[in-house]
DNA sequence: TGTCGTACTACATCTGTCGTAGTAATATAT
DNA sequence: ATATATTACTACGACAGATGTAGTACGACA
């Protein structure tokens, strides 16, 4: 069973996470529970590996949270994507374009 | 000016660096100046990033070294694929289409 | 009463990249 | 004759991000 590349991933987790955030400000188990749908259990975030890119985004700008008690009574602390967050995307998939080019020429199908 | 990622790099070099030794034995200088110019001056791989990889390479079996002196008496160390070298190599084509399917889901156009 | 799901935090370890530096030999330019 | 560029490496320490392990706490449900 091939797995994906926890190398590539690392690259990358920043921006999957703001590409979710980009939807709609979210929280932690809600964000994991999402990149594993939608990669169709391809991928599950580990819990540190998460919480830790919202404390690095968020000193980098790109976020920024703020406590909300839900309905069921559990508080959550949610992060909203900023100006400079949206931007960071963009600039991101440029580079995963590139980056993608490159590989693939030393890739054989 | 977008440039590679070289965190998504960091999964693929030995990839990249076996890819070419399938083609023909070959050296730290000449795999470093074919990465160059196969990616069109878009990936330069660092020559520490380089050696090291050759030495993890050989210990995990994957390659084997040789020495050899050229026509200019220059000594140089060559290295050759294994058959385990082979075998990971097409693991790790496999490893990247799935992984590069799963980063696309996360990436606008 | 105990387990499951939710929602985190703390900390130490590991891996691969990168910066810096140094060696040494040949080739080319001045 | 001397300096600089190219070739062909090695050594070492720093760093960033992922991971493993562990622990807290609260509510739902059986």
């Amino acid at each position: 069973m091939v797995e994906i590349s926890s190398d590539v991933i690392r690259g990358y987790n920043d921006t999957i996470i703001l590409y979710l955030l980009s939807e709609a400000p979210s929280y932690g188990y809600e964000i994991s529970k999402k990149i594993r749908s939608l990669s169709e259990d391809k991928y599950m975030i580990k819990e540190t590996t998460l919480y830790s890119a919202f404390n690095r985004m968020e000193k980098n700008g790109y976020i920024v949270s703020y406590s909300e008690t839900a309905e069921n009574g559990k508080k959550r602390t949610y992060y909203r994507i900023t100006e400079a967050g949206s931007k960071y995307y963009r600039e991101k998939c440029e580079e995963w374009n590139l980056t993608k080019d490159v590989i693939e020429r030393f890739i054989r199908r």
